[in-house]
DNA sequence: CAGAAAACATACCGGTTGGTATATTTGCAG
DNA sequence: CTGCAAATATACCAACCGGTATGTTTTCTG
């Protein structure tokens, strides 16, 4: 019964950040809500801030990497396997998780001008995942799945950027179904963009057409 | 010397808001720098809120159609005047500028899920601009200067999307150089995807390859 | 079992902050 | 000049909230 305590105010805290963000943590609440004492609280951590590098480093970070494992340790089918990670993002959202936006861009959007050891933590989830899916590239490429001449570095930036505009747009339209769409508009964009299997022609598609929910 | 005292708060908390949002904003910290009073700051604003209400209305609002202004009342050359205003986007950033992120990103990933007027008002800015863009490329298409088969409206929000994506890793990353990357990287693939007179086989560029700042 | 360290509990504080109640001044129509 | 409303000033507050100081209990070790 000794480390429970620190894991369920970390876990606790993650999805109160996940509520409403950082600033918007309320010691006070979650230490009531979690029917411990101050005491207990700043005997685990020095702040709050350090509160936040801890649910960063032990909660976030593992969770953002392993959202894209699979892609690892594999030398063959990357290609079908990163489809199927964007895929399960796009699926996986519900309404609230829309509405509320995703943890890490808005971590990313509140904290990296406020406080820099912040900044390079959330610097270091983004770059694991950058790592992560610029390998698979360099893979596919190698297996002959992807096109050779795209850069790996920066078409996993893309990915990256790509994903969190749909985020930041899904969240102020405040549409499960803009995101879907977006999702969508994103994934035949790659297939044309990475997959040597695509088609050369570009289509627009018609799935934006009723966006306007 | 009637409405100078409004404008100066709006001005100001606008400002404010740019530099560390809107939940940072202090009223009483804009009062004392105005050297206005309470008195007179709640005369014109019934609340903080509706302060911030007034600032996407008068001025973010404005501000982020007349970005995009050079598309309407055009007929021919819109697919040339879109990539300039992207150009100027880029090339206009500063560190500064893309250390802070741009307001409306930060504004919409702090406030969509935390006021909801506050959220329609960003939704407005959104669409405002979406709408500029979508009928541009219409015009583009009519013209013959874009790919007859794209969807306007759906190439519209992946633009949305992209840009805010470029800002958002920036912000994180802390580097205007990963910012105009990232830009040039939407512009090539812009260029692709959308006009016409684009070579029809993709380059992954190399723009990318020293990102490690 | 002793004793120390880890794990909690309790009480209190001080600055911040948005907001209010009320008073005073200024501008302008009649 | 008068009188009223807009504009501005002053003083005050109550809640919040992160943090600290200090006390007590539990656990582990030798």
């Amino acid at each position: 019964m000794t480390k429970i305590t620190r894991e369920k105010i970390l876990n606790r805290c993650f999805e109160a950040i996940c509520e409403g963000g950082f600033i918007n943590l309320r010691t006070d609440k979650e230490i009531k809500r979690l029917r411990i004492t101050k005491g207990a609280f700043y005997h685990y951590f020095p702040g709050k801030l350090d509160l936040g590098y801890a649910v960063i480093d032990e909660i976030i970070l593992p969770m953002y990497t392993a959202r894209w494992s699979a892609l690892e340790e594999k030398t063959k089918g990357v290609s079908l396997a990163l489809n199927e990670i964007i895929e399960n993002i796009k699926t996986s959202s519900t309404d609230l998780s829309v509405k509320r936006g995703d943890v890490l861009a808005n971590l990313m959007l509140e904290m990296s001008n406020e406080d820099e050891t912040f900044r390079l933590k959330l610097e270091e989830v983004l770059e694991a995942q950058v790592k992560i899916i610029q390998r698979a590239i360099l893979t596919g490429k190698a297996a002959g799945e992807m096109r050779p001449q795209i850069d790996a570095r920066s078409m996993a930036y893309s990915l990256m950027g790509q994903l969190h505009g749909c985020y930041a747009i899904a969240k102020t339209r405040n549409s499960r179904d803009v995101f879907t769409l977006m999702m969508n508009a994103m994934q035949r964009q790659l297939k044309e963009m990475l997959f040597v299997s695509a088609s050369s022609e570009p289509t627009g598609g018609t799935a934006f057409q009723r966006m306007t929910a």
